[in-house]
DNA sequence: GATGCAAATTTGTATAGACATCCATATGTC
DNA sequence: GACATATGGATGTCTATACAAATTTGCATC
C-alpha cells in the first residue's frame, strides 16, 4: 500500500503513518503475531526519518496493537480477551450519578432510539423479561429499577478526548460502558463515558449489610 | 540541587533527571499547581539537550505528577479526587472469581491479618455488624456472603508490573483494589490486582432480572 | 552435532538543529 | 478603552547522526 503523506499540513506525520498501519493489522494484511516491517524498512516505505517510524508504532503500542522487544521486532498483538468480574449487582440512581461528574462540562446530550446493532452487541433483547417482574419490583418500591451492564476498562485518550478532559494524551483514561434497561425491556440511556483517570476513581461499594433488603 | 549524572553506565539519562524532579515535587519544592522550570532552563541545569529534558517530564506526565500545556509549561498537578459511581452492590464468588485471571501465573500468596491501618484506611470497622444480618442470609443462602468494596482507577505500570504483566511502560492498567469482609466483620482477603488492560475488560453485570431475587 | 564467540540485525537512547504551533503579552491604531 | 496586530517565549514535531543494548544469526572449533 502506497500512503503520500500531507508534510506541509495539519495532523502530524507519524499519525499519517499509524494510521495505515493500524489499518493493515485490522484488516489481516499482518496477522496476529505477526512481525511487523523493521523500523528500517517502514522508514523506506513512507520515506520518513526512523524517528518517525518509532513515534508511529510507539501509537500503535500505545493502542495496544503491536508489542515492540528490543532487538527483535514489533509484533502484532493478540486479541484481548474479555473478562467478567461480577454480576447480580445492583444501582438505583447511582448509576445516573455516576453520569454526572461535579464540574463537569455538558458537551451534547442525544437521545437516541436504541438501534438493533447496539442492542444485539450488547447482548440484550427487547421486550425478553418477565412481566411479573415489573409488579413485584414495584411492589418492593424499585419501581425506577434498571437493569444495567457495566464494563470498565483504560485505554488511551485520542485527540478529542484529550482536548475535552484536558490532559494529554500519555495519561490512561477509564473508559465507562454503561447501558441502563428499564423493565420493560427498553433502553432508557446507553452512555460512554471517558472518564480521565487521573481527576477519577470509580469505587463499587460493594455487599449488603442493609437488612431491608432482604425482607 | 545539584545532580550529578551518570552518563557513562546504566540507568538512562533521562531516569536520573525524572527522579530528582519527581523527588522535588514529592517534597513540596514545586507546590501543586506550579509551574516547572521551562524545558531549556532544566536543559541548563541538567546541562544535557532539550529532548533528553522533553523524556524526563514525559516521565513525569505519564505518572500524573506534572501536566504539560502548549505554549504555557509544565505544571505540577493537582490532587486526584476520588469518585463514587455506585453502592449497594452485590457479589458472592464472583470477586473471588475476579481474582483468578485465566492464563494467568501464581506469583506469590500471602495471608496477613488485617492491621488497624488497613481497616481504617478502608473505612470499614470489625464487628459493626448486626448479627441478626447473619442469620438473615444464612437463611436466604447466602451463608458465604461477603462485604466488598472495590476500587478501580487506570495507571501506568511501574517496572514490575511491566516485566510481570510483560507489556511495555506505555500501556494502561488497570488497578482493582478489592477488599472482601466477612458478616463478623473479619477481612477475608484484602487484594490489590493489576491487569493488564489490553487484555482485560472488567464488566459489571448489574441491576437483576431473576424474580428468584425477589421473592 | 554441540558449544562458544563474533558479527549482523533490531530496537533504545542521547545529542543537535530547524521549524511549527500555541499562548501570553505588548504595541499600535482607532 | 477596545480591538487587531506584532512579538517573544514556551512546547511540539521532524530530521539527522552516533552510539548503546538486546537479540539473532553465522561461523569456527571441538
Amino acid at each position: 500500500m502506497v500512503t503520500v503523506l500531507d508534510r506541509a499540513n495539519v495532523c502530524s506525520i507519524c499519525r499519517q503513518i499509524a494510521t495505515p498501519l493500524a489499518q493493515e493489522i485490522e484488516t489481516g494484511v499482518f496477522a496476529e503475531g505477526q512481525q511487523l516491517p523493521t523500523e528500517a524498512e517502514l522508514a523506506t516505505r513512507f520515506t520518513v526519518n526512523r524517528h518517525t517510524i518509532r513515534r508511529a508504532v510507539g501509537m500503535l503500542s500505545d493502542r495496544g496493537l503491536v508489542r515492540v522487544e528490543q532487538g527483535r521486532g514489533s509484533f502484532v498483538r493478540e486479541n484481548v480477551l474479555e473478562y467478567m468480574i461480577g454480576r447480580r449487582t445492583r444501582f438505583t440512581e447511582n448509576v445516573r450519578r455516576a453520569n454526572r461528574s461535579p464540574g463537569g462540562r455538558m458537551l451534547s446530550i442525544s437521545r437516541e432510539k436504541s438501534t438493533p446493532g447496539l442492542a444485539g452487541e450488547l447482548g440484550v433483547q427487547a421486550g425478553a423479561q418477565d412481566p411479573s417482574v415489573t409488579k413485584v419490583m414495584e411492589h418492593h418500591g424499585f419501581g425506577d429499577y434498571q437493569r444495567a451492564r457495566t464494563k470498565v476498562t483504560a485505554g488511551i485518550p485520542d485527540a478529542v478526548d484529550s482536548s475535552v478532559l484536558q490532559i494529554p494524551r500519555t495519561r490512561p483514561i477509564l473508559i465507562v460502558d454503561s447501558v441502563n434497561i428499564a423493565l420493560d425491556g427498553t433502553v432508557l440511556q446507553a452512555s460512554h463515558v471517558r472518564y480521565a483517570a487521573d481527576r477519577f476513581q470509580l469505587v463499587f461499594e460493594t455487599g449488603d449489610a442493609d437488612p431491608k433488603t432482604f425482607p
